[in-house]
DNA sequence: TTTCTTACA
DNA sequence: TGTAAGTA
């Protein structure tokens, strides 16, 4: 397996080779190994580690409570959800965006949303979510796919769920993850229309009369659950999308 | 030259 | 999170 030293990691991952000290030394986030002289060799695993606290960290989660986020290494049930992300990744390599087409839509009807979702696209995206352009591509291409099937999912369960509902980002910059949350509503039961952007700015007062479901991305700040509740105890009907 | 640790804004 | 110093 490759290794590379910290200052390769510093410009494949974009980030400042003090930080990654200060992220193994003050929070055990990184273990690398070292060479007899002392220096890090990390690993692709590492690499994959790094990116993926770097996108907790873009989602608003501080540093210090990252480490309890990140998937564990390893059960029998992950390994085959890592398989199938590689499957995944060798038709967008491949771009064989038709094969990706068929898996999804095989996939998911024997699995619910939730579960592709948490186990499968959410770690698949972060490891594409990247500075290099190929794992950018990969990642758009990827994101294409998802959402024409969410599309097309939404527009199903338009037709035999009761309950109208608005997915709404609020201060996100993921906005593939607003149509995820869309699609697992939908399986839930609600015929869901999804504002494509994000808002800096929510204001239920704008939606009169429609029930707002709102992702504000992994862990929502203070002061935005603070709001929803008062919202919700002004007779607004706004609900968070917990993450997970 | 690069990376290491430690101390310190 | 980043800078500076002194090493290996």
């Amino acid at each position: 397996m490759a290794l590379y030293t910290i200052g390769e990691v510093a410009l494949l991952c974009d980030i400042n080779p003090v930080t990654l000290r200060a992220w193994q030394r003050r929070y055990g986030l990184l273990k690398p190994q070292r060479t007899d002289g002392g220096h890090r060799l990390f690993n692709d695993a590492d690499i994959d580690r790094i990116r993926e606290i770097k996108s907790w960290i873009d989602n608003g989660v501080q540093v210090g409570k990252v480490k309890s986020l990140l998937s564990p290494e390893n059960s029998d049930e992950q390994d085959i959800w890592r398989e199938q992300q590689e499957v995944l990744l060798r038709y967008l390599q491949s771009g064989h965006l038709h094969r990706l087409r068929v898996w999804l839509k095989e996939r998911g009807s024997e699995y619910p949303a939730q579960t592709l979702i948490t186990s499968l696209f959410i770690p698949l995206r972060r490891r594409l979510q990247s500075q290099q352009p190929t794992l950018q591509a990969l990642l758009s291409a990827l994101d294409g796919v998802l959402i024409n099937y969410i599309c097309i999912c939404l527009s199903t369960a338009r037709k035999k769920n009761s309950k109208d509902a608005l997915v709404v980002g609020w201060n996100v910059h993921d906005t593939t993850r607003l149509w995820l949350e869309a699609w697992i509503a939908a399986q839930q039961g609600w015929r869901v229309d999804v504002l494509a952007h994000s808002l800096a700015q929510l204001r239920p007062e704008l939606f009169d009369g429609q029930t707002l479901l709102v992702w504000c991305g992994e862990s929502p700040t203070a002061a935005q659950q603070l709001q929803l509740t008062q919202w919700q105890e002004n007779g607004y009907p706004v609900f968070p999308l917990n993450g997970n």
